[in-house]
DNA sequence: TCAAATGATTCAGT
DNA sequence: ACTGAATCATTTGA
């Protein structure tokens, strides 16, 4: 779980989603809704397509103005080429997720319907998946509309620069070479905004991952006769309640649970008894009395095998030391 | 709705 | 590896 956390770290996230947004699927929207493209990328976009509304004249020196700067800002930054391993692992886990690649199985609320149907039981752990599948439904629907978005600017805007250029070359020559490099410049903004995106959608699903991996977030209390068992040995074994792990695998055999549980609750016991003892004074009386019925029980049962009746069993005994 | 109870996790010490 | 301590997240009962 930790690593997830430091997996959401060595990402680079973009200021990411706090623990408190986990699972509210608003804020995974508010994330990925283009949100916020480093500073320089937004304002240059954001005066590009302000270019629409103005006059040809005006957009015509504005355009070369923008790009130049957009061209300088490319310079310094991505220098690199396509094969980025960083776009590479994003791609990856998507595709692993199951975020980006093709759909499996009809819509996502009947796949999570059929997944709830086919766990019929009332087996704890379906309900819980087909929450996460859902969960995970949602965010893969969220990152194909932005991503289809995406791509209808990215095309939109080429476009639009297309026939800038094209009035350009009116005044002035324009190699096909500029425009070549307009339209990579253009797509190499775009493709970084898509890495925001998928960046976002990775962050997204670690965090709705590590949500439901969480064990603390199911917790379900141990039925009334298992937590009689392991109290009657904590309060027989008092003087020393560390069980041996045979002991623990007897406990947890009977108890229906794990060892490990076996030790988080002797683990959990040992130390709350420690820090209040005198909270803990009534049940220790109660099963110190238990067990001193039963023993005497047994040992009635074993001695008394002539004796007809055994009456008392049900009750408890005054006696306790 | 709130505090208490409870199972699980994390972290440091051994 | 095991434990104690602190803490988290959920369940339970008033």
């Amino acid at each position: 779980m930790d690593d997830q956390t430091r997996m959401l770290a060595s990402m680079g996230g973009l200021g990411g989603l706090s623990q408190a947004d986990v699972g509210d699927p608003d804020s995974v929207r508010k994330q990925q809704s283009l949100g916020q493209p480093p500073q320089d990328i937004g304002d240059i976009l954001q005066q590009i397509m302000a270019i629409t509304d103005e006059s040809l004249d005006e957009a015509q020196a504005r355009l070369t103005l923008v790009l130049s700067s957009a061209v300088l800002s490319i310079r310094g930054v991505q220098e690199e080429d396509p094969p980025d391993p960083q776009i590479m692992r994003l791609d990856n886990m998507l595709l692993a997720e199951g975020v980006s690649g093709p759909e499996k199985g009809g819509g996502s609320a009947a796949a999570a319907a059929a997944a709830a149907a086919a766990g019929g039981s009332p087996n704890d752990g379906s309900i819980e998946h087909s929450d996460y599948r859902a969960k995970l439904a949602q965010i893969r629907q969220i990152y194909h509309s932005e991503l289809e978005k995406y791509e209808q600017a990215c095309s939109e805007f080429t476009n639009h620069v297309m026939n800038l250029l094209r009035e350009q070359s009116r005044t002035r020559p324009i190699s096909p070479k500029e425009i070549e490099r307009m339209v990579a410049i253009i797509h190499r903004k775009f493709s970084s905004i898509q890495m925001q995106l998928k960046q976002s959608t990775c962050e997204a699903v670690m965090i709705l991952r590590s949500r439901f991996l969480d064990a603390r977030r199911k917790r379900r209390n141990f039925n009334k006769q298992a937590t009689e068992v392991l109290n009657e040995y904590f309060y027989s074994h008092l003087s020393n309640p560390y069980p041996s792990e045979e002991a623990k695998e007897e406990l947890a055999k009977k108890c229906a649970i794990t060892v490990s549980q076996v030790s988080n609750w002797f683990g959990n016991k040992r130390i709350r008894y420690k820090k209040n003892i005198g909270k803990f004074q009534e049940e220790a009386n109660l099963y110190a009395v238990k067990t001193a019925v039963d023993a005497a029980n047994v040992s009635a049962q074993a001695s008394q095998a002539n004796s007809p009746a055994t009456p008392n069993s049900g009750k408890v005994m005054k006696k306790y030391k």
